[in-house]
DNA sequence: CCGATCTCAGCAATCGATTGCAGTCGCGGC
DNA sequence: GCCGCGACTGCAATCGATTGCTGAGATCGG
C-alpha cells in the first residue's frame, strides 16, 4: 500500500519522470512505444497520478462545488444526484455545499473552493443569492447557474415556466376546472416568481380570474394557503390549485388534509418539478416535470464550454405533464 | 485578485517563509510579537494558506467523503446536512459521494479520496456494503459508519432499534391496537433487519401475533404490503402498521390510498426516522425520531478520536416518539 | 567573564507532479 | 561531409506549503 509516485514509475521504466508525466497527460508528445512501456510499468506498480500535486502545479483541480440551499429538499437531492453522476463521467468530483439560503455561505464556499483550484462551480441559487454580487466573488465568473431564470452574465439552465404553467392549466381546464388558483413560495424564489408571472399572464389571456392564495415565503406557505382556501365561500373557492413547486404542493395537500379537505375529490392540486417522491405521496401527485437529469449534464457541459470558449449560453428546457392522482374532474 | 502566497507574506513582513508557516500552524513555536506582526501582514494582504499545497506536504487534507447510497432519500439528505455543518465547524469540507447502492462505487470513492489525502471517511452503508471488504480498501480502516448496526472494527453510530420499536408499540397499544403489523424494506437494510428483529422479539414478549406484511427490498415494498393488507379479512387485518422507516411508511400510505384505504381512520401507520418531511405528509406522519443532527457531530467526533487514539467506539443513541396524525385509536 | 541552555528564525530539502528549454539522435539534402 | 530539421527525452525550475536541522543571540548561573 505504499504510495507509488511518478519517480518510482520513472525509475522502474528507465525514463525521466517528465516522460512519465507526458505519457499520461500529453500522449502525442511521447513516442508510442515508450508510452506503452511507461503505461504498463505504471499499471503494474498500481500508479495513479496524485490529484493534489497535479492540481497544485496546474492550478486546476477536478473538484467542482455544487451549491444548494437545502439538500433536504428532494429537488436539490435529485439535482445533486444527476450532477454528481455527470461530473463523475467527466472526471470531476462533486463537492456538496449546503448554504441554508445564506448568501455569505455561498460566497464562502466559492472562495474556499477556488483556493482548491476548482475549475468552475455550479450554483442552484436560493432566494437571496444576488447574481451581481456573485460576480465580485472568487470563481464568480466561472459559475453556471441552475434553475434560475433571469438572464445574466453567467451561463444558466432552466425550464420554461410559461410552457409548464400552460401545460398545467390546459390539463386542469380539460378536467373542467375554471377557478384555478395559484400558490407561490418557498425554495427557488426566482423560479417561483417566474412561474407566478406565467400564471398571471395566462389567466389574463384566457380571461380567467387570477387567484393567488399565497405568495409569501417561509416554511408555512401551505398552511396559510389552506387556511385561506377553507375560509372561502363555495362560489369563490377554487376547484383546483397549482403550486409553485412540488414541495409546496405536498405542504398544501397536507395542510388541507388537516382541515378535512380531501384531494382530489374536493380540490385538485398540481405541483411543479416532477420529483420522484411525488409518486409516493398521498395522493400520488400530478405535476409538471422538469428534466432534472438533463439539467445536470447540461450544466456541466455549459461550464466546460465557458472555460474553453468563454461562451455564456442560456439553455431553456421543455417540461412535460405528469398525470397522477391529485387532479380529478371538477366536482359538481 | 492575484493569489498571494506564503512568500509574499514573508517578504512583506521581513521574515522567512518558514516563520510565516509556523505563525499559522504552530503558534507556540514563534515569538508572540513576530507572530502578531506576521498575522497582521497576512491579514492585510488577504493571505490564506493554500489547502492543496498544505495537504500535499502534510499528506493530510481537509476533505471528508460522505458516502451515501441515495441522496434523494431525505434521510440521507438530513444526514448530509448535519454532517456538512459538523464538518465545517471543524474545518473540514464534505465531499458528497452517491453510490446508488453499489459497493464498487463505494470503494472507488474511498480510494479516490484517499488519493486526496482525506483524513477519514464517513459511510452510511446501503444494503450491500460489506464491512469486511471495506477493511481491504484504501482508507478502509479510517472510516466511521453511520446508521449501521452490526458491531465492527470501525467506529459506528446508530440508534437503538429495540427502544424505538418499543416506543412505537407502546404508543399503538395505548391507542388500543392489538393487531400490529410490520413492514420492512428499502434503504438501510441492516437497520431494517435490526428493527424487524426488535419487532419480533417484542411481539413474542407481549404475546402479540407477529405479522410481517413484507420483508422484501426494492422500491415497491409499500405496494406489496398494501396489496397484502387489503386482501386480508377483517378479522386478520392489522389495525396498525409499523414501517421500517419513514420512506416505507410514506410509500405504504400512498399505496393504501390508491386502494381506498384511509389512514389513520382505517389503519394507523407509524414510521421510523423522524424525517422533517413527515410533517408535510398527508396525513402528517407519526414516527420514531432518530437524533440525526447528533449523529452528524458524533460521527465526526468518533472519526477524530479514531485518528488520535485509535479508539473504536460504538455509540448508540436513544430515539424518541413523535406523535402526529397518522395514528389514531383503533376503530370499532 | 565564560560556557551552558534556551528561544527563535533561517536554510534547504521535500511532498508529487508539470512544462519551457535545451540537448541528442537519426535522416535527408546539397 | 556538413548542416538543418524533426522527433523525442532529459533537466531543472516551479506550484505553495512544512519541518528537521543549524546557528545566532539572549539569558543565566557560577
Amino acid at each position: 500500500m505504499a504510495e507509488v509516485s511518478i519517480d518510482d514509475v520513472a525509475a522502474r521504466a528507465g525514463v525521466h519522470r517528465s516522460t512519465v508525466s507526458r505519457a499520461f497527460s500529453r500522449p502525442e508528445a511521447v513516442n508510442a512505444a515508450t508510452r506503452k512501456h511507461v503505461l504498463e510499468v505504471a499499471e503494474s506498480l498500481g500508479y495513479r497520478v496524485n490529484p493534489l500535486a497535479q492540481a497544485l502545479r496546474r492550478r486546476a483541480s477536478k473538484l467542482v462545488p455544487l451549491i444548494v440551499p437545502d439538500i433536504t429538499n428532494p429537488f436539490y437531492g435529485e439535482l445533486a444526484r444527476t450532477m454528481a453522476a455527470a461530473a463523475a463521467d467527466r472526471g470531476y468530483q462533486l463537492v456538496l455545499c449546503v448554504t441554508g439560503g445564506e448568501v455569505a455561505q455561498t460566497n464562502a464556499y466559492l472562495t474556499s473552493l477556488q483556493e482548491m483550484y476548482a475549475p468552475f462551480g455550479i450554483v442552484a441559487p436560493s432566494t437571496s443569492v444576488d447574481l451581481d454580487e456573485l460576480q465580485n466573488v472568487a470563481l464568480g465568473s466561472k459559475v453556471v447557474v441552475v434553475d434560475r431564470v433571469e438572464q445574466a452574465q453567467v451561463p444558466t439552465v432552466t425550464v420554461d415556466s410559461a410552457e409548464g404553467i400552460a401545460l398545467a392549466v390546459d390539463h386542469l381546464r380539460g378536467l373542467g376546472h375554471r377557478r384555478i388558483a395559484y400558490v407561490s413560495g418557498i425554495s427557488g424564489a426566482y423560479t417561483s416568481r417566474d412561474r407566478l408571472a406565467a400564471y398571471e399572464g395566462l389567466a389574463a389571456e384566457l380571461d380567467m380570474p387570477a387567484m393567488i392564495l399565497d405568495a409569501g415565503t417561509g416554511p408555512d406557505v401551505g398552511e396559510r394557503a389552506a387556511e385561506r382556501l377553507v375560509r372561502m365561500t363555495a362560489e369563490e373557492r377554487p376547484t383546483a390549485v397549482i403550486a409553485a413547486n412540488d414541495m409546496v404542493a405536498f405542504d398544501l395537500i397536507s395542510a388541507l388534509g388537516v382541515r378535512g379537505v380531501s384531494v382530489p375529490s374536493e380540490v385538485s392540486v398540481m405541483g411543479f418539478d416532477g420529483l420522484e417522491f411525488g409518486a409516493r405521496f398521498n395522493p400520488r401527485l400530478t405535476t409538471i416535470r422538469q428534466p432534472i437529469a438533463d439539467m445536470g449534464v447540461i450544466a456541466i457541459d455549459l461550464a466546460e464550454k465557458l472555460l474553453k470558449d468563454g461562451e455564456t449560453a442560456h439553455v431553456v428546457l421543455a417540461p412535460d405533464l405528469l398525470i397522477r392522482d391529485s387532479t380529478a374532474e371538477v366536482p359538481r
